[in-house]
RNA sequence: GGGCCUGUGGGCUAGCUUGGUAUACUUGUGGCUUUGGGAGCCAUUGACUCCGGUUCAAAUCCGGACAGGCCCA
C-alpha cells in the first residue's frame, strides 16, 4: 500500500476501502453506496449539523429532488454555473416531458419560489431553514470518495432577511456553526471570502471554507453565501413593511457535504487506517478481551461489565468477542479508526485496571477500575484535543509568504501562499496564471497585514491566499 | 470535447503474443486448535462484463455495446 506521503490518491482510497466505509463496486461512477460503519460516522456528523440548526432556531424541511426546467433558469448566473453539469429528467416513461426536469445540484431553484409564497410579511422574517438531502452533479474530472462525486450527500441551510444587515448577521452566525462543527471534527480551517470569478454562481458574495490535504492541496469542506437579492428578485421573494412596502428579501445559504467525512479521512488517517475523532467514531472504545482457555468465562464477564458502565455513562463501546487472536482484532479496529482501545486480561484484572492504547499517537496506559468512567472520558477528551492541535500544527507548516511576484520564478508543488492583493481582477488572474494556482480569497475575519500589492506593487494591499485544490 | 489503456471468484492476480483441462494469494464457510500485536492444520463455496463474428474449438483472435481508469484541451 502507498503511504500518505508518497502518493495521497492512492492511499486515501486504499484507506477508504480498508475501512469499509463505502462500497464503490455501484456501477455509476461517482456513486457509491454507504455501508453501515461509513453511514453510522456520517449520521453522526449529521447529528452536530442538526443540533447546531436547532441551537440557532432554523427549521428542518424537505423539498422535492426534481426542479421544473422553468423555475431552475430564473436567476441566469445561477444556471450558468451549473447547466454543464446537471441530470435531466426528459422522459415519463415513452413519453417526452413538456417541461423537463433537473435533478436539484443545489436547491435553491426549488425553494425559492415556495418561499416566494411563504414570505409575505416582515413579520415571516428571518425565515431559516436547512435540509440534509441528496444533490446530482455531473462531475467530469475523476471522481473519489466523498470529496468529488455525482451523488452528494448534502446539507444546505437557506435564510431570507429583512436587509442586508440582517443577512451577514446570518452569515456570521454560519461562520459559528461551522466552527462548532469542525471542532467536534478535529478539523483545522480556514475562512476566505472567495475572488469575484470563482464565488457561487448567482451569489453577491462567498465564504470558502477550505481545510489542507497532507500532499498540500487545499479541500473545500463548506460554503457560507451572501446573496443580497440576486435570487429573490427573479424568484419575487417579498415581504410587507411595517409601512406597507414591499421590499425584495436578502438571502443566505450554508451548505457543506459529505467532504466533511472525507476532511477527517484526509486530515487525520495515518498509514495504519482511520484515525476517527471521539465525537463522530461508532465506536469510541473497543474492548479486547485477553485470556486463557482457563479464565475465559471471567474475563468476558468482565469486559461485559465494563462496556456496561461505560454505555450507561453515554459512551459508545464494544466488546469484541469474536474468536480471533488479540493481535488481529487490534489491527482491525485501527484501519476502522477507533480511538481507544481497552485490553482486559488476566493481569488487569488482578490489579484493578483496564490497560488501555489511544489510536492517535499510540500511547499507552491504565486506568483504574474504581475510575473508570471518568477516566474514560478524559481520555476521549485528551484525544479529541490533541487531534486538532496536532492537525493545527501540520497545516501551518505548508504556508509561505510571497511579498514580492517578480522575486519568484514558481511556487512548488504543495505549498500554499499568502500573498498581497490590491484586490483588483487583472493582478488576481496574472498571479493564478504565472503560477498555474488558484486564489483562495481573502480573510473573512481581518488579519492584521497591510502591504504592498505582490503584483502590482500598490500600497494598501490586503492578504490573499491561494493553493492548488484537490 | 480529443486521445490512450483496461475488464478473469467478494478482493488482488496468472493465463491472452502462439485458440484446446483457468493459477496463486486473500476473503468467505465448516471443523480442530489457539488467544498480551496480523497463529496453525484439514475440508469446502466461489470467476473469464455483455452481444455478435471467425473456428471442430474462444478468457485468448475480430467487431460492437456497456463499465472503469489515465492523459490532453
Amino acid at each position: 500500500m502507498p503511504t500518505k506521503e508518497q502518493d495521497f490518491g492512492e492511499w486515501y482510497n486504499e484507506t477508504v476501502d480498508k475501512a469499509d466505509l463505502c462500497d464503490k463496486r455501484y456501477p455509476i461512477k461517482g456513486m457509491n453506496v454507504w455501508t453501515p460503519y461509513g453511514w453510522k460516522i456520517m449520521s453522526q456528523i449529521d447529528s452536530f449539523l442538526r443540533r447546531e440548526m436547532e441551537a440557532t432556531e432554523h427549521d428542518e424541511v424537505c423539498f422535492p429532488l426534481l426542479i421544473p426546467e422553468s423555475e431552475f433558469k430564473k436567476e441566469k448566473d445561477h444556471i450558468k454555473g451549473f447547466d454543464e453539469e446537471v441530470y435531466w429528467v426528459t422522459h415519463a416513461g415513452l413519453n417526452p416531458l413538456d417541461i423537463r426536469l433537473v435533478l436539484r445540484p443545489t436547491s435553491e431553484t426549488a425553494m425559492y419560489p415556495m418561499f416566494s409564497l411563504w414570505v409575505r410579511s416582515h413579520q415571516d422574517l428571518p425565515l431559516k431553514t436547512f435540509q440534509i438531502v441528496n444533490t446530482f452533479r455531473y462531475e467530469t474530472k475523476q471522481t473519489r470518495a466523498f470529496m468529488r462525486v455525482r451523488e452528494i450527500h448534502f446539507f444546505e441551510s437557506h435564510t431570507c432577511h429583512v436587509d442586508q444587515e440582517d443577512a451577514e448577521k446570518q452569515v456570521a452566525e454560519d461562520v459559528e456553526i461551522v466552527d462548532a462543527v469542525c471542532k467536534e471534527l478535529c478539523l483545522p480551517y480556514s475562512l476566505l471570502i472567495r475572488t469575484d470569478w470563482d464565488k457561487f454562481p448567482g451569489a453577491y458574495y462567498t465564504v470558502g471554507i477550505d481545510t489542507v490535504m497532507p500532499n498540500g492541496r487545499t479541500l473545500q469542506i463548506g460554503s457560507a453565501h451572501y446573496y443580497s437579492t440576486n435570487f429573490s428578485k427573479p424568484y419575487n421573494i417579498t415581504y410587507e413593511t411595517e409601512s406597507g412596502e414591499h421590499v425584495y428579501a436578502h438571502q443566505t445559504t450554508l451548505g457543506m457535504t459529505e467532504r466533511l467525512l472525507g476532511a477527517v479521512i484526509g486530515v487525520h488517517a495515518d498509514d495504519t487506517g482511520l484515525k476517527l475523532p471521539p465525537a463522530i467514531a461508532p465506536q469510541q472504545i473497543v474492548i479486547i478481551p485477553i485470556f486463557k482457555k482457563d479464565n475465559a468465562d471471567q474475563v468476558i464477564g468482565v469486559c461485559r461489565d465494563v462496556a456496561k458502565q461505560l454505555k450507561a455513562a453515554g459512551i459508545r463501546v464494544k466488546v469484541d468477542e469474536r474468536n480471533d487472536r488479540p493481535g488481529s482484532k487490534f489491527f482491525d479496529w485501527e484501519i476502522k479508526g477507533v480511538p481507544l482501545r481497552f485490553e482486559i486480561g488476566g493481569k488487569d484484572i488482578e490489579n484493578g485496571v483496564v490497560t488501555f492504547a489511544r489510536r492517535d499517537n499510540g500511547e499507552k496506559g491504565t486506568i483504574g477500575m474504581d475510575s473508570l468512567v471518568e477516566g474514560s472520558k478524559m481520555v476521549l477528551d485528551m484525544i479529541s484535543k490533541d487531534m486538532l492541535e496536532a492537525a493545527k500544527a501540520k497545516q501551518q507548516g505548508f504556508v509561505d509568504d510571497v511579498p514580492c511576484m517578480d522575486a519568484v520564478d514558481s511556487i512548488p508543488e504543495g505549498r500554499i501562499v499568502r500573498l498581497g492583493w490590491c484586490g483588483c481582477p487583472e493582478c488576481g488572474h496574472k498571479f493564478e496564471d504565472k503560477y498555474d494556482i488558484k486564489i483562495l480569497g481573502t480573510p473573512y475575519k481581518a488579519e492584521n497585514w497591510v502591504g504592498k500589492c505582490s503584483v502590482c506593487g500598490k500600497d494598501g494591499a490586503k492578504p490573499a491566499y491561494a493553493a492548488r485544490t484537490l
